[in-house]
RNA sequence: GCCGUCAUAGCUCAGUCGGUAGAGCGCCCGCCUGUUAAGCGGAUGGUCGCAGGUUCAAGUCCUGCUGACGGCGCCA
């Protein structure tokens, strides 16, 4: 509750999103000055709240004086409450206005520091107020819905949600670079995947996923990488890598259903097709590393069978798929120990997103064979003794299980083409930004 | 870790051959009752990233440093 030039106020009852089914009647406007256009004794303030804008006209003629100087005084991203009736106008932006007969300053905004023409760095800078901007509420709108419809696909799958720890002894994939922290006299790390700890969680809820924040401490600078990430990630036991890749595209296609069906709008203010993403079917395509190699080498840029694919190769192979696709069966030797092996290849596939997006998924079937599992950790250096836990899940039961890891953000970021995986993130972590 | 670019007003930028620091926008003041990121007039605004060097004179040339941005690698 709040009170208004003596009004009291107790919720916000109308939403701007509303006003074209409101004509004519009378409404409260709670929001913030997006625009504000004068004209002497006419003040145009454009509201912004959550759902949209609109135009609010304020004649001297028809508010009390308090209520045009706050008119007057309301600057950019100044916080108002405006009562008035919704009126057709073809002169307004969008065609609805509010006909304000009462305009109230909540409170002020004095030199907000964002205007049209603010660069990149700048914004980055005070990004706790950059991410006002329509742009950024659209993109996180549809990542609110992305995760919905995860959690909506998981559910009819028969997954729990499990929460795994952030906080962790050792790596969880062998090499990649970790984010040390002081615990308690003892080095402990922030997690790069939830993985080890959801293969645990299956030998007793068999299909579980989880969403948590990822870290990665690679100085990567680049459009895909941030170093702290949303996660998805799911395992599945009695699930061989065929299972494994009809969840990933049963997940990822009815999270592009959703989107696609639920924010048409949003999708074609960002330049793309709602119905491709609304009708997109969950059967992707699948080729193999060796298919991959080929493409690439006939597209004329070489490669040598062996190598893993990098972005120059990524971008080649992905320009002409209509869809997102399986590269199936890469070479043993450069994917993790983890993975499950047959002859020279690892049972896995990563989800490729078209147009040179990047990985979207990374996923593969779990070595279940306790004696193999040692082997590798050994050949790679590590101490058994910091994975005798995870070894344990081999020696106790151990089932057929697969599993994967979807990058939200990489996933957002495809849907609407955003230029900077940082877009797709409200407060983006990257080597050189962890502040605001 | 590697390669490249950049750093001048609150923001976006210009600054020629080394010779007293500029514009647009914003903020502030004034005018304006139908604007569409309005228009018109006025005013304000600077440790030229930091340190050193060359020179009568450095935003400009040289050296070092710092920071950010773009790309590679790594991955989701």
């Amino acid at each position: 509750m709040f009170v208004v030039r003596d009004k009291v106020i107790h919720m916000k009852d109308f939403y701007i999103k509303d006003a074209r089914e409101r004509v004519g009647e009378e409404v409260t406007i709670m929001g913030w000055v997006y625009r504000k256009r004068r004209h002497g004794k006419l003040i145009f303030v454009v509201a912004r709240d959550s759902t949209g804008i609109i135009q609010l006209s304020v004649k001297k003629q028809n508010v009390d004086e308090n209520g045009f100087a706050a008119a007057r005084d309301a600057d950019i991203e100044a916080s108002i409450v405006a009562h008035g009736t919704v009126a057709e106008d073809e002169r307004a932006p969008g065609g609805v206005e509010v006909r304000c007969d009462e305009f109230a300053l909540v409170s002020p905004a004095p030199d907000f520091p964002i205007q049209e023409d603010t660069g990149t760095e700048a914004l980055l800078d005070i990004r706790h107020l950059a991410l006002r901007s329509t742009k950024t509420q659209k993109i996180m709108k549809i990542k609110s819905s992305v995760i919905q419809a995860a959690r909506d696909y998981f559910d009819k799958h028969g997954f729990h949600e499990v929460f795994p720890p952030i906080l962790m002894s050792v790596a969880g994939e062998g090499g990649s670079t970790l984010f040390p922290l002081e615990y308690f006299g003892q080095t402990a790390y922030l997690s790069q995947t939830a993985q080890l700890h959801l293969e645990a969680a299956i030998f007793s809820l068999e299909n579980v996923y989880s969403l948590t924040p990822s870290f990665r401490a690679e100085k990567s600078r680049t459009r895909r990488h941030l170093t702290e990430f949303s996660h998805i990630e799911g395992e599945m036991a009695w699930c061989d890598e065929e299972c494994n890749e009809k969840v990933e595209e049963g997940l990822v296609a009815s999270i592009c259903n959703a989107v696609g069906s639920r924010h048409a709008d949003i999708l074609e203010e960002f330049g793309q097709d709602a119905a491709y993403f609304r009708d997109m079917e969950p059967k992707f395509e699948r080729i193999t590393y060796d298919e991959a190699i080929s493409i690439i080498n006939a597209k004329g840029l070489p490669i040598e069978f062996g190598n893993d694919l990098g972005y120059e190769e990524e971008k080649v192979l992905t320009e002409d798929f209509e869809h997102p696709f399986f590269v199936k069966n890469f070479p043993k030797d450069i994917k993790a120990f983890y993975m499950k092996q047959k002859g020279d290849r690892a049972v896995c596939a990563d989800l490729e997103a078209p147009a040179g997006y990047g990985e979207i998924i990374g996923g593969s079937q779990r070595e279940d064979d306790y004696q193999l599992l040692v082997e590798r950790l050994l050949k790679e250096g590590e101490e058994i003794d910091n994975y005798q836990w995870y070894l344990d899940l081999r020696k106790y039961g151990s089932v057929p299980h697969s599993g994967f890891g979807l990058g939200i953000e990489r996933l957002v970021r495809w849907i609407l083409k955003l230029e900077h995986i940082r877009d797709a993130c409200l407060f983006p972590r990257t080597p050189s930004r962890i502040y605001p």
